[in-house]
DNA sequence: TTGATGTAGTAAAACGATTTACTATAACCA
DNA sequence: TGGTTATAGTAAATCGTTTTACTACATCAA
């Protein structure tokens, strides 16, 4: 059993396929269809459940309703919902979301860029890595919307979506200082991109700021890739070796595996032990004490993301690259 | 500057599109092109940069190459993992996803399906609700590949994949009354889906078994999706007016919520009162006390869905339905 | 020499829509 | 009356591939 085709549409009508075109695309008014066969049109593709075959449309219009989405990872709770709320958002105007995890490589990447190409994707929605800069320009100067967001990658003039990372990051520490602590320890990765480093900047800015020295052995720069059990002795020998009073998780999963390790070898979390992690997550909150936590606008992130794709694809002439910068919030719990 | 297409390439090489056509498809062989032609073709290939235009290439052939995915929320950590899984495995394949969330709504499930129908998906992994069957049957009498994964409904034949909830609730309470528990609550949710009654069965069935009385008051509903402030005070409800000594919970994001209520009410999970949670999750882990939990075998059931998927597709004739059942298993933290 | 077989390749139809340029009739006005 | 405009609609080109059916020539066997 086939699916219907336009044709068979206008056969049934006795009309001719571009009657039947002009109807479903809401063009029979201008076209000068009357009444009648816009309503003997409608009520036949209304009975026989006719939805126009997209791929044709894509081929002939050159364009595909769907926004390509490339994270690092998908099954990190922060991507995994800023994807549901992209998702929804794009949805309610028509838009499908095609998604791919990059797991930090390039290669991967670069893959997922030109397979988008090649699907014809609307517009490109990136988290991006350092190292894809040529990509994404080959995407620009075919005028495609590009909107980057989470990370940066200031080489481009494209427009991006993040959060003010800078900022989080000082408040945090100033947190801590405010607390008494003099020893702050920051766990970072080593991935080489705006946001990170805007992360290690804050912490260095506060604690000059404050007169603390900055100490190159408190800053630990985790591989970005390695294997959870490497993670996790290095952070022990930090907490261990150093006399450490508090520190900062620059990213969720890091702080997840340092409370791993700090219920391993069992320091307590609580007046002579703070820690705030970056990006929220259950397991904060229900942590005991609660972990204090950056937590991300994301409501706000998405939504500035979508508002900049669709502004982008409404509008034929090239609108001026915008960098939206929302701050985040320091949530304290104990 | 448009891209390039196999007519501009056909062009260059001095051949025509068919000749190239036949060497982009490995077909150059067994169509007798010459070894000076293909490689002539192919050279300008490479140098060129040239992609088939995959929205071409599946109007004329019928496939997209994509795989439609339809899960509950994609947020949820269970599906973002079990996305990622596939996602990853089917990339490896040539295969891409495309997914949605349906929040529960048969409205959205239905029109996700039409929609994935329209892009022509090869394929289609659903985690289904009840309503769905009529128009995944609509699917099946295509002959469209269709997985059912974690939620199965009985009245369609075909492919499921899932693990087993009926054994994994029962020994959950199993467990609990081998710790001398009694009074044992169980909170899950009112969609009526097989997984989540197999869940009620499995508890129902361990108690008689083991000879404690079933007692309805002990079981909690929750309405699937209601506010979190309205699940959180009827928990709150069943904890304190009970004298409830063991509770599991049929989903994580329900056993979230039940770890708020418990805060809360500065009620202490220990030799007192036992938790175990369906599905793990990183908060459960971190949890102190730990909380034991039911795991699924993601990546199992990951690699049986796209396995069902790939044979199926590389099948013409149609394969038999399988339903491929995986234990669960019992992680006992404290 | 003829018919069959193999080699090397091509022309054109098809997939299912959109869109441009066109026709035919009616209505209107000066 | 004839020219213009509005109304109602259609034929055919097009998007970029794949695939079927074809041609043209060479070789071989009988």
């Amino acid at each position: 059993m086939k699916a219907l085709s336009i044709k068979d549409i206008a056969v049934k009508a006795n009309v001719s396929i571009t009657t039947v075109s002009f109807i479903i695309n809401g063009k029979a008014k201008e076209k000068s269809i009357s009444e009648a066969v816009i309503e003997k049109v409608e009520k036949i593709i209304e009975e026989s459940g006719y939805k126009p075959n997209q791929i044709a449309r894509s081929l002939r219009t050159g364009n595909s309703n769907i926004i390509g989405l490339i994270v690092e990872d998908i099954s990190n709770s922060f991507f995994a919902k800023i994807a549901r709320l992209i998702e929804d958002k794009a949805y309610k105007r028509g838009y499908k979301i095609i998604y791919s995890s990059t797991e930090n490589s390039i290669a991967k990447a670069q893959e997922l860029i030109n397979m988008f190409k090649s699907r014809k994707v609307d517009a490109y929605i990136i988290s991006p890595i350092k190292g894809l800069e040529e990509d994404i320009q080959i995407l620009l100067n075919d005028d495609k919307p590009v909107i980057l967001f989470d990370r940066n990658l200031p080489d481009l003039s494209t427009n991006y979506v993040g959060a003010n990372h800078f900022s989080a990051s000082y408040q945090s520490i100033e947190n801590f200082i405010e607390q008494g602590k003099k020893k702050i320890a920051l766990v970072t990765t080593d991935i080489d991109v705006q946001q990170i480093t805007e992360r290690l900047e804050g912490y260095k800015k506060a604690l000059v700021d404050y007169g603390l020295p900055y100490d190159e052995s408190l800053v630990l720069k985790i591989h970005f890739n390695q294997d959870e059990k490497d993670t996790i002795s290095q952070m022990e020998s930090l907490f261990k070796d150093q006399q450490i009073d508090a520190v900062l998780f620059a990213t969720n999963y890091l702080a997840i595996s340092g409370l791993k390790v700090l219920k391993q070898i069992k320091k307590q979390i609580g007046a002579d032990f703070s820690v705030i992690a970056y990006d929220d997550h259950e397991a904060f909150e229900l942590h005991t004490p609660g972990i204090s936590t950056v937590q991300q606008p994301l409501e706000e992130i998405a939504e500035n993301v979508i508002q900049l794709i669709l502004s982008q694809l409404s509008s034929k002439s090239k609108l001026p690259n915008q960098q939206i910068i929302i701050p985040a919030k320091l949530i304290l719990r104990d």
